[in-house]
DNA sequence: TATTGTTATACTCTATAACTATA
DNA sequence: TATAGTTATAGAGTATAACAATA
């Protein structure tokens, strides 16, 4: 009996991730939210992107599916569309008060989420793992991952904590 | 200017596993599989399940969705389903000898893709992240994840290393 | 009635190709 | 022509609800 490979190590993240993937989903959903909707605001309020398709690369889709998730956002009044007056090709897209607030709600789901995920967990641990993490991901791309996404827990020094 | 939170764990963890999923699939791709079929596959092989219901667990979807990959499967050649004399109400899943096939050849795919994973890693580094990654999703099921798939490197002592 | 699985239907996310508007 | 974005269309994966078959 050969000592047991354990799981792969690609099986392990995949199995991971759609299992935290899946909570995290629930509890945007229970705020109204997606993961995709998440993520384009997210990168809104915390990065100048120039146009669309930075918007697009940033969140990690193609710029119609872009589009798609935007017209629903547009719908739902989440955000606006305009052109830019400087160069009439780009649309500006920006929040609208009602998507500030879906904004912070959904924050402070993804903090509370981020808690959980967190607990038990001690700070070295968790840079160890966003370190490993990296390194993997770094291994696919040729090295060229976009992890940043800084500061976001205080978009506007304030996150709704109550 | 407080110090950046860095991306918040979960933020890490969903990009980097579409990210490294995105590669896998790719790898899938090109010897004509997919996620889901590499996982249904793997399963049958590697261990024994009483009925559809547990493959569908083992597997991480739904009894109906798992039907919908079946009926693909059955399409394409790579499994039949026959009723357990014994208790027809259960439909037994095997592989034919396509799906055996195509089985190993996924693996090759999965295991040259796991080998690109963990360019750079140490044995014991590989061991941490898993560790770390088993912690973390057991922190949103509660603790009961299925993290098993032991050694399917080896599913029959042979995967076709030419 | 309970269990096993399938069918019908639909939703979300994603993508590619062709198109419009602007430069 | 090149760039920014949209529209049209499609495909994969998933899910729930209702159903059929078997026990």
């Amino acid at each position: 009996m050969q000592k047991p490979t354990a799981a792969p190590i690609g099986v392990v993240l995949a199995k991971t991730a759609k299992t935290v993937g899946r909570a995290f989903d629930q509890a945007l959903a229970t705020e109204g939210g997606s993961q995709p909707v998440w993520q384009i605001l997210i990168t809104l309020k915390t990065r100048r992107v120039a146009n669309q398709r930075e918007l697009a690369a940033a969140v990690g889709i193609q710029g119609a599916t872009l589009t798609h998730h935007l017209n629903a956002m547009e719908n739902t009044g989440l955000i606006t569309r305009r052109r830019d007056p400087d160069n009439r090709r780009i649309h500006v897209v920006e929040l609208t008060d009602e998507g500030e607030t879906v904004f912070h709600r959904l924050a402070k789901a993804a903090i509370a989420h981020d808690k959980r995920l967190r607990a038990g967990f001690s700070a070295e641990e968790i840079t160890t793992l966003a370190g490993l993490l990296s390194r993997l991901a770094a291994n696919v791309t040729g090295g060229g991952i976009d992890q940043e996404n800084s500061d976001w827990t205080h978009p506007n020094g304030d996150t709704g904590q109550d």
